[in-house]
DNA sequence: GCTTACGTTGACGTAAACGTAAACCTCGGC
DNA sequence: GCCGAGGTTTACGTTTACGTCAACGTAAGC
């Protein structure tokens, strides 16, 4: 059941794999332990036990992060759920990767839609600002001055 | 050509301003009449009445779709509010101005590391994309070809 | 004058995404 | 031998963003 030959013979070639807790994760990207909790909950993550310990590979480190970047662009956790799957799916067989090229194009597609949505808003508030910043300079103000 | 003159109507009669009712709006953006009355209890809207109807202005329909755009790139209610406040703010004064350039300055950054995360992902799924698509040329199948 | 379509205001229900509190284990240090 | 720091599960609470009635008003068409 333990690994220790492995690890034994490992420990002389390799660096031990660094492994995570959950609070180092957690303080790491910003969240709760609770929230970390929670996606596995959804089936999102899904570390090693030592004990009844939860430990965290490199791997899970970086599908943390993934799910938070997902969460960051507006993804519910469903969602982010289905492109986890569709980012590690299956793909040995002809019919598994059809379905990963059509649903990730269709992602695609919707990324590309946001991007034209997030470009329109950044463009916006450019605006704004340069408004700004014209108005003060007008009143021969230094914009980037900070005092009150 | 089928575009009236601006002259000609401003000369004799204003087009009497096109405005939509609830339904019709949203029907349009696709979301429910309840999805626009709760925007307007959260104060993100405010649509003029006609009796007790809702009518809605060329404004207010630019309004709501800026509520969806930011909805759709994962803002909360409570934040596109305050957005619409920036937007829409008082630049009267000052200090008033000196508020809207650091918030704006604020916003485009957070909107620009959006952006980043959403290179990122746009990235990564074009590689699942492509690696999909030379999977199956390898095996001889137009990843083009729909039959399943 | 009755139906149909569309509008209104409550009021309550619900799914998602956690927060919070309780009660417990466990391990290294004093 | 106990204590604090961290981990665990279980369970109920909370916020957000609406959905879903219910009960009502009103203007249009037959």
């Amino acid at each position: 059941m333990t690994q220790t030959s492995l690890d034994a013979d490992r420990s002389i070639a390799r660096a031990p794999a660094r492994t995570w807790t959950i609070a180092e994760l957690a303080r790491e990207f910003n969240v709760t332990p609770r929230a970390i909790r929670f996606y596995e909950d959804g089936g999102l993550i899904a570390p090693m036990r030592q004990g009844t310990s939860r430990i965290y590979t490199a791997g899970d480190r970086a599908r943390l992060g993934w799910i938070l970047r997902g969460k960051r662009l507006g993804f519910s956790l469903g969602e982010i759920r289905e492109l986890l799957d569709l980012y590690y799916a299956d793909r040995s067989g002809v019919q598994q990767i059809r379905g990963v090229l059509r649903k990730s194009r269709q992602h695609i597609a919707d990324l590309e839609k946001k991007l034209r949505d997030l470009r329109a808003q950044i463009a916006e508030f450019r605006e704004v600002e340069a408004h700004a910043v014209q108005f003060l300079r007008d009143k021969g103000i230094d914009p980037e001055s900070d005092d009150r």
